[in-house]
DNA sequence: TTCTATCAATCTATCAGTAGGTAGATATAT
DNA sequence: ATATATCTACCTACTGATAGATTGATAGAA
């Protein structure tokens, strides 16, 4: 196995373990553990938890953009762009029954390192930066203003659905809430 | 000062922590430092780190559905309804830059004690009841599906605009998000 | 009143377990 | 031989939790 491939899973491994339980509520001894190497492994790899945070982070938004797609090839209806995104989250919770990475971050911003909430805030403002963007190339006339308050509400919407619907134990709780839409 | 004085000054520092830093994030040694005392005092009044989680819990979702009030009393029109509940969230945005507790445990939910567990879900469910229940008796002509729509839409998007809002350090944010209204 | 017994509440001191992190030995592969 | 990657072993600090001493107030007996 090489190097990237350890990283790889390392962070894989951090990434699903976070989504379930929060950034406090992991350890390296327990990464290590379900990786099957040794906590100063993962040190080596990643030096300290922020530095493992932010890179899962960063990697889970690089995924998570990737699944978008191009912003120039967003779907010209408004509608379609929001379920996308919403169709991400959805499976996370279908498939893992898992948060989004960055809704947990976002929960537990006030006690995160600074390369984390760095991150966290990053993931947030591409994800309404690519919404904004799919409404601007789509068929939906709308102002400026009108977008940005679209592109928020579809998120806050989705990544309040996915805490309602775990904590109730319930995937139909999920799928009853509609996403805002465009007027 | 009594028992009860210090008891009631334990779970009002414990709410405000955890609602600021999460549950793992927060320790009897930060709480008992805050109020003043050593933490072997917090254990005198709360046994375990989960009776003191569900006793903040469920004295957060009494002090809520106080201030919701009477769901006999609730506004009759279903937006002003959807309205008094997101005005609690904001407020604790804006006065404490705290989360609302309930979504602060539901995003941890998987790594909580049992018994706080059930008193987040508990929150919830009360807090949607008191949803439908204020639409069944408002003027908005509605199945119970589409109430009960609403009711989960309403409460997944406070929640969500909390961690936009935190996120992103920007009270904006929650004010541009708007609720989903009855159609 | 003064002494004494009792009780709740807090304290000091400590426990075993785990946290993030590091030093240095060891293995592997080029 | 060197560089990379993993290991063993350990550190200090902190975690939730407990035992037992101490405090302070109260109530009844003298």
């Amino acid at each position: 196995m090489t190097a990237q491939d350890m990283k790889h899973r390392i962070l894989e491994t951090a990434d699903a373990m976070i989504r379930s339980r929060g950034y406090n509520g992991v350890s390296f001894r327990e990464i290590a553990d379900a990786v099957g190497v040794k906590s100063a492994s993962v040190h080596y790899h990643f030096p300290t938890k922020g530095a493992l945070g932010a890179a899962v982070a960063r990697r889970y938004t690089a995924t998570f953009m990737a699944a978008l797609g191009p912003v120039e090839e967003a779907p010209k209806s408004a509608t379609a762009a929001q379920d996308r995104l919403h169709a991400l989250a959805r499976a996370s919770l279908v498939e893992e029954n898992l948060m989004c990475l960055c809704g947990m971050l976002g929960a537990e911003i006030a006690d995160l390192p600074p390369e984390v909430v760095a991150e966290t805030r990053q993931f947030f403002e591409e994800t309404i930066g690519w919404l904004i963007g799919a409404f601007e190339q789509g068929d939906w006339a709308a102002s400026p203003a009108a977008r940005r308050k679209l592109a928020l509400g579809t998120l806050a919407t989705s990544e309040g659905a996915l805490i309602l619907a775990r904590t109730l134990g319930d995937i139909s709780v999920f799928d009853d809430i509609d996403l805002p839409r465009p007027q």
